[in-house]
Formats: C-alpha cells, structure tokens, sequence
DNA sequence: GCTTGACCTTCCCGCTACAGGAAGGATTAC
DNA sequence: GTAATCCTTCCTGTAGCGGGAAGGTCAAGC
C-alpha cells in the first residue's frame, strides 16, 4: 500500500506519515522499484497506534517508547502504566494551570462592562 | 536603564526582553551610545504589561493589540473585553479538550494493574 | 595604565510536530 | 501520447523564545 493509502487508512495526513518515516518511528516496509514508500499490515497497525497515542497527548518520544512496549512481548504492564501515568499528570498539571488562569480572566471580563468609555478592570489589572 | 536591569524589573528573561524588541514588541525608548538599549519608564511598564498578559497565555500578537489599546486614551473597553473574551474561549476550549483525555486516560490507567505481565487495557486501546 | 570579569551587541542554530510548496520522476486513465 | 494525479526529496515556515559563539564595552581593582 502506498503512502496515501497507509494515511487514509490510519486517518493521518501523508504529510505526517512521511514525518514518522522520517524520525524513524514507524517505517514502511520496503520501498518499491520506483522509491515508493509501501506499507503492509504491521506498518498500517503501527501507524494507527501511533495516530491513536498522538490524539491523547503523548509526546513522539513517548510514542516511540510506547511503540516498543507494544511490538514487545516481554513488556510488563508497569512500563506502560508509567507512560500513561505520566502523560496523565501533565494533563492535570495543565488543567489546574488552566483553571487559575480561567478564574482570574473570568472575573476580570466580567467585571468589564465592555462599552465605549475607555475605563477597563482588565487593562487596570494588566498595568 | 540596560537590559538586564528592565528585564530583572519586568521579571522577563533578557533573551525574551530581547526578542520583544527586535520583533518591534516593545522597543527600548533609546540605544547609548554603544549601541546598548535604553528603557525608561514608558518602555518598562509596556514590558511589564506584556509580560502580566503573556502570563495569561495572549499571544504575541494578542499582546499587540492589548498594547495599542493600553496606550490608546480613545479606547473603548469593548475592544478590550473582546480580545480577553477571545483568550477565554480558547482556555475553556482547551479545558473541554482535557477533560475528555483526562477521563479517557484515568479510565485507562486506573484498569491497567501495572504489574510484571503484559496484559494491558491501555495498549489494547491504542491498537 | 592595564587587566579582569561582567556586561552588552549581533547572528545563527535548536526546539515540537508537522504544513506548504517547489522541482522533478512515476503511474494511471483515457 | 498526453494529461492528471500520484510519488520523491529538499527547503522554508510556524511560536516564542533558549543556548551559545564571536566580538565590542564598561567598571573595578591594582
């Protein structure tokens, strides 16, 4: 399958496929005479893997960590319970980050009246 | 003042005092007379400004606006809540957007026993 | 007056995870 | 045969700086 038909398949941009080809984190499995990139089933699982680990925030070393974990039969679920686990704590550090940063500009556009006098809590607290 | 001494007041790096600078952000108000920038008071509070509403998450450009509005005596708090209105739709957008993958994933790592075997809910999910 | 160390300057590369596009070859449909 | 649609590599750009090199400047101490 050629890289168009790995990125459908996968739901990835081809410019992205070709990006993973790159970096080397999931390869094609041969190239064609021509210099085509050709994908069989285990490249097309890999790369929907690594599709799926990206829509939730994993980084692409952490992809590639877990990439390995996957192909490996020997894993222990500890390894990738730690993985997720920490991906799990970025997102709650960004949420409590965000939550801060939500309630203090909250109250700050809400107290402004947004009309056409140029007098502005949010300008006041910025200064 | 130079620019470690308004980067030290404005509790900005100088690299990013710097770099507000040469993007024509907020420009020093002179340069000596060995070509060092120059910040008086006016420059000291547009960095300072800048970086209270950097640490709101403002873009740059956000910054920019911000900025002109802050020196505009003419401005309407109107244009002022908009932007902040702007800011605050895409924290809580990004707020929605980790909640899902926050419960998602806590789903997921809280049924991953983590332990020597391989069986894993979590890898099984991303393949 | 000379040195030393701490400033300052510009310039260039690196980071993340790709996107856009150019130049040129391959394949496919008609 | 040709036109359209692929594919390839390579280069540039994104946001917001950080790190570091090469070289000029300044204040303090001897």
């Amino acid at each position: 399958m050629n890289i168009s038909g790995a990125a459908k398949a996968a739901g990835l941009p081809v410019k992205t496929v070709r990006y993973y080809a790159d970096i080397g984190l999931v390869e094609p499995a041969a190239r064609t005479a021509a210099g085509y990139r050709d994908y069989d089933d285990a490249s097309l699982r890999k790369l929907s893997f690594v599709g799926r680990a990206r829509g939730f925030g994993f980084s692409i070393a952490q992809c590639r960590e877990l990439l390995g974990l996957y192909q490996d039969a020997d894993r222990s679920s500890a390894e990738v319970k730690e993985i997720a686990s920490a991906r799990l704590a970025e997102i709650r550090a960004k949420q409590c980050e965000l939550q801060v940063l939500h309630d203090e500009l909250a109250h700050l556009v809400d107290a402004c009246c947004g009309d056409a006098r140029p007098d502005c809590p949010i300008i006041d607290y910025l200064s």
